[in-house]
DNA sequence: GATAGTCTGTTGGATTTCCAACAAAGGAGA
DNA sequence: TCTCCTTTGTTGGAAATCCAACAGACTATC
């Protein structure tokens, strides 16, 4: 069964493809296009997951059940993104999560095994498709590395700054501006937004930084 | 120059291949072993690194200069293990960390390009190799994930229902051990140790957990 | 079983965060 | 400009955490 994969979002698996091969290598890949109802599971905790999915379209969450069968959405998984992909790399055999579909949602099925199986010079693509895979997983993975340092400092102050710095250094300059707004960076941090706003306050106080909204300076010591 | 590689300590990169095939594998990674003196530093900040590290015996640190030029300590690498690897598949342009050598050290430098680069059929256990980093990155973001998730619970008994619970569902049943002590799980969970056991004494007056120090048991709501 | 050293639990006061409610500032549309 | 709505900042009391100091439990060694 033929399908059109022109419609495929912009997608970092795929990053680097050219459109004309794409469906050559998701032949190979053995991706299988699937349709799903709101509400319905695409995999279930305690199950195994051994392919890789990309959205087409639609929302899905990353759902985890704790000890007494509270639920929690870890994640939203939108248009091009991919998920399940750690748990197929790390051959993971129960699944600490289910993913279940927020709208109707259209995915594509990918089998792992063939993603990192390099097969004869008839797809000449694998290596690029791995980097990518690698590369998502990296990228992620310092993301991470990243946030659990803000997260690990104890006080406010020391999350704000621990943030602050890093999107200084990021910037490559004093004055930079950061992707979220207030409530968004509470939620980041973990902390409670109006004591945070206060913190800010303090520190502005304390001729630690200048803002205003979005826009941040960081003064060094002497200053 | 033939080095013998005969001392590489188990190491999850090499995990399934043969110590046969490892000196022609290494020889194709352009595998470079390297002694470093105490202090030396492996990789700056603001550089590039386009390699792999692997630890074959010492330790080094993986070191966080921040907006102010203060120090942190952000991982301790061990033998055998694997270093740089995530901003290698990353393909990160300024490196946001250095690593220096806590004693004096022997490391692996391997050529990251040939890693993911499958050569012919010379070297058929590169696809192996690559299965390998995969599980590396994808085993380290899972783990990531969740310790964010006990992060950024609220309080220390969310924080520690969170882990608890964790560890609950991954032992598979209500009784279990933890692989930490308290001023390690404290550490772990960015709490203060003795607000923590305070904690644990209160959540087990509250008939939600038993425990003994690592053996723990968690109690559902009509027990 | 005596001893030393480490790990865990307890306590109270200082500090910090949370929470709720409100005030002020900024932005979009009429 | 005026109005409505969202975002950000401020405040004070309640709650939680941190911190330091100490007590009790456990372990290894002699």
């Amino acid at each position: 069964m033929k399908n059109n994969y022109s419609s495929l979002p912009d997608c970092q698996l795929f990053a680097g493809l050219e459109e004309t091969n794409l469906d050559s290598l998701l032949n190979c890949l053995e991706a299988v296009p699937r349709k799903f109802a709101k509400g319905e599971v695409v995999f279930t905790a305690g199950g195994r997951f051994d392919k890789v999915g990309v959205v087409i379209s639609g929302n899905l969450h990353i759902i985890r059940e704790d000890f007494w069968g509270n639920r929690t959405i870890l994640a939203r998984i939108g248009e091009g993104n991919v998920f399940g992909e750690s748990f197929s790399c790390a051959k993971i055999n129960r699944l600490p999560v289910s993913s279940i579909c927020a709208e109707a949602t259209e995915v594509l099925l990918i089998n792992y095994a063939r993603v990192i199986t390099t097969c004869s010079s008839a797809c000449a693509f694998h290596a690029q498709l791995i980097s990518n895979m690698l590369r998502i997983l990296a990228q992620k993975n310092i993301a991470l590395v990243q946030k659990i340092e803000h997260l690990t400092q104890r006080t406010t102050r020391e999350k704000l700054l621990s943030y602050l710095s890093a999107q200084a250094l990021e910037a490559g300059g004093d004055i930079f501006e950061i992707p979220f707004n207030r409530q968004e960076l509470a939620d980041y941090l973990a902390v409670e937004r109006s004591a945070m706003s206060a913190e800010l306050s303090k520190m502005r106080a304390d001729n630690i930084l200048l803002y205003h909204r979005g826009r941040f300076e960081l003064l060094r010591k002497d200053s």
